[in-house]
RNA sequence: GGUGGGGUUGCAGAGCGGUCAAAUGCAGUAGACUGUAAAUCUACCGGUUGUACCUUCGAUGGUCCGAAUCCAUCCCCCACCA
């Protein structure tokens, strides 16, 4: 199976310009490929990690990929997908924001010994001069031709900026800068990048008089096909961050955990390139539906968070719920196989530091520690909680929302409260 | 610039002087059932150590015993015309 049909198998191709012109030359030669991402946040989440995990899959056929961080473009927002502009940001928010991004991006792509590229628009959009741009490539874009995007046909209805309305240019320009400076000849994206890719590779190919071919193609969105659901949001509807800060190891653990049934294979086959596709087909039909998602959390996890921390995880939450396989009679390429789930321990649930003299006298009503431990956002939300008979401490339920815990209850210097069944922090005192 | 229509709690979208913390749908959370899944049913879904008080309906002022609702000014959006 070379790169283009595992690409395929895996489930990464919805639209492309040439499928065996591309097929040839992913085949034929090393080629430099692009993917932007855009700096409008400081943190990846889920949604991000789709074109991220086709870029690891070509690099590892030895491309180059470019990830490019739209510097310039973040400040403008692109207008696809959206009914509504974005906010504007502060030209140093944005520059931190790409800083950030790259930092984590750098944990899925190999930088070293130039098998990456990061780029930054802003190094050369800064240089750019309105009337050259203008002249140069604007009189290759047809506005009759634009118009009829989508995207913009979308938000002609709602009323689009100019600004906007220029992105694809910008986009496009990417593209043969790109392509100039570092012989980048395909682009890939998300399925609503459609319009502003194939852009940038009319606006190249003319910029050459035809005589350049670069291509593009797009990953299809991720829908979860029993709700209707774009795949990547959830978790209490805040998005699942890459950051452990923003998101815990083990709460990263659960939301692949969690998947639903109808996506585990698809899940398998684009967020673990480790195990073959075949293997995934077979996990999913093993009869054991639960030691496939296992794995795909263990798997996913590792990627994020490294080996230790994502095993980390696996053992705790089988703590917490119980292993799916603990005989390990499903065969599986994943190093899940070495670990060994006698050796189950709690110590990678989320935890939380509360001083000690907060116990003491009266003790601590129950609804600030959840709202301490971010378990939920507010007291009214906690008493709730407490009433609809969801809360338990160290596995007593608890009743009694006016309720406090002293210093006398604690065994130890810890406790673990639960919110739900799947909501754990484990409160430190100290 | 003119004319008309708007800005409501995460989104969509009612309300158009008190009965409004604001209908309904979606999203979300919890409970039951399950497989840590889905579907279904039930409850919750601004805040507050608790049923009364506080802060919300673009912004600021005003009328009124009382305003999301009326008036004025301002800001923003949309449509049509210029």
């Amino acid at each position: 199976m070379n790169v283009y049909q595992e690409l395929k198998a895996r489930g990464f191709i919805y639209q492309e310009t040439d499928s065996s012109a591309i097929e040839k030359k992913l085949t034929e030669e090393k080629v430099v490929f692009y993917c932007g991402f855009d700096p409008t946040g400081n943190c990846l989440h889920i949604g991000h990690l789709l074109p991220v995990m086709a870029m690891r899959l070509l690099q590892r056929a030895g491309h180059i990929p470019v990830a490019l961080v739209g510097g310039a473009t973040g400040q403008i927002g692109d207008p696809s997908g959206r009914n509504t502009a974005r906010n504007m940001l502060t030209k140093e928010t944005v520059a931190e924001n790409v800083k950030s991004i790259q930092a984590q991006l750098s944990r899925f792509i190999r930088l070293e010994d130039g098998a990456a590229y990061f780029a930054n628009n802003n190094d050369w959009f800064a240089e750019v001069k309105l009337l050259d741009f203008l002249r140069d490539i604007g009189s290759k874009f047809s506005v009759n031709r634009m118009l009829a995007q989508k995207s913009v046909e979308n938000r002609l209805e709602n009323g689009l900026s100019f600004l906007e309305f220029s992105y694809s240019l910008l986009q496009g320009y990417d593209f043969y800068y790109l392509n100039k400076t570092l012989n980048c000849t395909l682009e890939i994206g998300g399925q609503d990048q459609w319009g502003n890719m194939v852009a940038g590779t009319e606006l190249v190919r003319r910029m050459y008089n035809e005589e350049r071919e670069v291509h593009c193609l797009t990953i299809p969105l991720l829908i979860n096909p029993a709700t209707g659901q774009k795949f990547g949001k959830s978790i209490g509807g805040a998005s699942v961050w890459l950051d452990s800060n923003r998101t815990s190891v083990f709460d990263y653990y659960q939301f692949w955990r969690n998947c639903d049934d109808s996506m585990i294979e698809d899940l398998l086959k684009k967020f673990v390139l480790d195990i073959p596709v075949e293997e995934a087909e077979s996990l999913v039909r093993s009869g054991n539906i639960n030691r496939a998602k296992e794995i795909l959390a263990y798997e996913a996890t590792k990627l994020a968070h490294g080996e230790k921390a994502a095993a980390d995880a696996y053992l705790a939450a089988g703590c917490k719920f119980g292993f799916a396989d603990p005989d390990k009679k499903i065969q599986t390429t994943s190093s899940i196989m070495q670990l060994n789930e006698a050796a189950a321990k709690e110590d990678s649930i989320p935890s939380c530091e509360i001083p000690a003299e907060n116990f003491e006298g009266d003790g601590m009503w129950i609804p600030k520690i959840m709202v301490e431990a971010g378990l939920c956002k507010s007291s009214s939300d906690a008493r709730r909680l407490i009433q609809g008979g969801a809360v338990s401490i160290d596995d007593v339920k608890i009743t009694d929302p006016t309720r406090n815990i002293k210093l006398n209850e604690i065994h130890g210097d810890s406790f673990t409260i639960r919110s739900g069944k799947k909501n754990f922090r484990k409160i430190r005192l100290k």
